[in-house]
DNA sequence: CTAGGGTTAG
């Protein structure tokens, strides 16, 4: 049996006088904005006042509010607001449906599964003919793929809704969620007729699957694009580490007519954060600011988070304050920024504000923000007093990269075999990250008993990474076990491992990249650069420089030793920058790997005596040089 | 009334 659809599409009948249509739309309204059970609990005596309590119209809204507000079965309210209406139309019992969708908690017994309401509805005597929506609500509640079989094969046995454009959204949509992409190619493939919800639905789910050629694909061959859709590929792009991709998917966007939104915004500003450039930063700030966007929660928290990727700290600090929102992301950018700057003492404050001024409680992510910064500063105290804070006071059980921050900073602060104790202590299966933190402690402590236990397992968790087995070898060069160090590099050899080569690079104020190497001449103006070091270290020399020559463990002269120091990619970065950035101007500088102690200090000594701002981006925080001092406190 | 968004460690 088929039914005409259109007709179901029909709107309730009129009442009798319009006085209590007037009554009804007022009543809908009521409902629509009331956000509380209890107001709803209100609305619905008053529905009893007057005699509306059997309008499938009415409850068909009560029930969905409530079901948008929580309030679902088990609980007996849902169901007792249903049985008040005799005859339920289809309307109804699909809001009916939709209260019983499965939740986070209790697996909901079969007799209360949406699909068993559903036939409850099927038994009704005439049966009320499905809707579209009713399908829609029980694909949307199915929780298995079995479950979305079941459901999809109903809608083929009653007919007519089987080739629905909707329907078979939906039914994308849960194919998707129940992780079967292919099945849900095959629905999209035979689909009749495909609108841009359709084609933008197996879009984002490549891209979630991280392929972004297939995405790419799809959307390439999109007859209909729309702002989501685009913006979908940006997303994709960016949340899939290629920002640059992101970026100019954007202005194809752009080039395009179509206009963006601050959702929009958000992916792009997420793309500008990865490059952590400032001519980014601020061609951004300047996108946002002309299209007249708001600086709402995700903005703004998208912001925050840019701003302090691309080392302006203090612009971060400035969107934070102009944003009248915030939520616990806007915080915890906020706090994690603050953190890698070396700013603690700012990111514990700012912590404090928050769960003593405001009503945003702290998650997991802020508590990494919060560890971070005690680590980075050396706050070892503050540090255990927030970690148990964390389980105590907020019930958050310490994941591996809480334990990566302790473990970070205990071991930064010397009490590595405390901060072993700490790893075999764990409950959860410590990660990489985890053991790479003692692994790094035993580098700055010289502890190669330890530093063997953690690399046996970073060696199994993490085998293709080249770092851990150089921070290895220079535990073994520095304390002077010249037979090991040859072992890893028969190691690393054994693999076929790469070293990746160490580099710092600097933008230039028309946005390219210059890129330099450790002792490479490749730049158009190596000469220059090499004059203005030795120049720079000379007259370091001459207010008490001294090269730390310990910074390389490896056996070899002084002088090769000094050789090689000089030739560190963030001093060539260093020059390049005295040479084409303006007199006052600060000088930015990013770097792949740490940045080494003589660096460090050529980089501290150098701010004091040539009067400039440097800044610079280890693969880890940022260190400011001014006026001869590190914001670090030469704690890094 | 189904498609796109922000914070996380070595």
């Amino acid at each position: 049996m088929k039914f005409d659809s259109a007709l179901l599409y029909l709107p309730p009948p009129l009442p009798p006088f319009p006085r209590q249509r007037a009554l009804d739309s007022l009543l809908f309204s009521a409902i629509s904005s009331s956000s509380s059970v209890l107001q709803l609990r209100q609305i619905h005596a008053l529905l009893h006042r007057f005699g509306l309590h059997a309008s499938s119209f009415l409850v068909a809204k009560l029930l969905r509010r409530l079901t948008d507000l929580g309030i679902l079965p088990p609980n007996p309210y849902p169901s007792l607001v249903f049985s008040q209406v005799p005859s339920p139309n289809s309307f109804l019992w699909t809001a009916f449906i939709r209260s019983h969708s499965p939740t986070l908690s209790s697996a909901s017994a079969d007799a209360d599964s949406p699909l068993s309401v559903y036939s409850l509805m099927r038994r009704q005597f005439p049966p009320p003919p499905p809707l579209t929506f009713t399908f829609s609500a029980l694909l949307k509640s199915a929780q298995s793929l079995s479950d979305g079989i079941q459901i999809h094969a109903q809608t083929i046995s009653i007919g007519g809704f089987d080739s629905d454009l909707f329907v078979l959204n939906t039914l994308i949509d849960m194919y998707i969620r129940s992780g079967h992409l292919i099945h849900a190619r095959q629905v999209f493939d035979e689909m009749p007729v495909r609108d841009v919800l359709s084609w933008t639905s197996l879009i984002v789910a490549y891209s979630r699957n991280g392929d972004m050629n297939s995405a790419a694909g799809l959307f390439h061959c999109s007859p209909v694009k729309d702002v989501v859709s685009w913006t979908a590929m940006v997303s994709g792009y960016s949340q899939n580490s290629q920002p640059r991709e992101a970026l100019a998917i954007f202005k194809k966007m752009q080039a395009g007519g179509v206009a963006f939104d601050d959702i929009s915004l958000v992916s792009v500003i997420n793309a500008c954060a990865q490059l952590g450039t400032c001519n980014y930063a601020s061609w951004i700030r300047q996108v946002v600011d002309q299209a007249g966007i708001q600086l709402n929660v995700f903005v703004g928290s998208a912001m925050i988070d840019m701003y302090a990727k691309c080392g302006l700290i203090d612009d971060a600090q400035q969107v934070f304050a102009e944003m009248s929102d915030k939520d616990v992301y806007s915080y915890s950018a906020m706090i994690s920024g603050l953190a890698a700057h070396g700013r603690a003492d700012e990111a514990i404050h700012l912590f404090e504000v928050m769960v003593r001024s405001t009503a945003v409680r702290p998650n997991r992510v802020t508590f990494v923000g919060v560890l971070t910064a005690c680590s980075h500063a050396g706050f070892v105290e503050k540090g255990r007093c927030y970690f148990s804070l964390m389980m105590n006071e907020y019930r958050i059980t310490p994941d591996p990269d809480h334990y990566t921050c302790m473990v970070d900073l205990l071991g930064r602060a010397g009490l590595v075999e405390e901060a072993l104790k700490l790893v075999q202590s764990m409950l959860v299966e410590p990660n990489g990250a985890v053991w790479g933190a003692l692994l790094g402690a035993c580098r700055i402590h010289v502890k190669p008993e330890i530093a063997k236990i953690a690399s046996e397992h970073i060696f199994r968790l993490e085998p293709d990474c080249i770092g851990n087995y150089i921070v290895l070898s220079n535990v073994y060069a520095s304390a002077g076990m010249l037979d090991e160090v040859s072992n890893i590099r028969k190691m690393i050899r054994g693999r076929g491992l790469r070293k990746n080569p160490a580099s710092s690079w600097m933008e230039s104020g028309d946005g390219v990249i210059h890129e330099f190497f450790a002792g490479d001449d490749l730049h158009p103006r190596s000469k220059e650069i090499k004059e203005v070091i030795e120049y720079l270290l000379q007259s370091l020399r001459l207010v008490g420089y001294v090269p730390v020559l310990s910074s390389i463990v490896y056996d070899m002269s002084d002088n090769e030793k000094e050789r090689i120091l000089k030739g560190h990619s963030e001093k060539l970065a260093l020059a390049f920058g005295v040479l084409t950035t303006v007199v006052g101007g600060v000088i930015r500088i990013m770097k792949n790997i740490r940045i080494c102690e003589d660096c460090h200090l050529v980089m501290k000594m150098a701010s004091g005596a040539i009067e400039r701002e440097i800044i610079v981006r280890d693969s880890l925080r940022f260190h400011h040089f001014k006026s001869g001092l590190c914001s670090c406190r030469d704690f890094w």
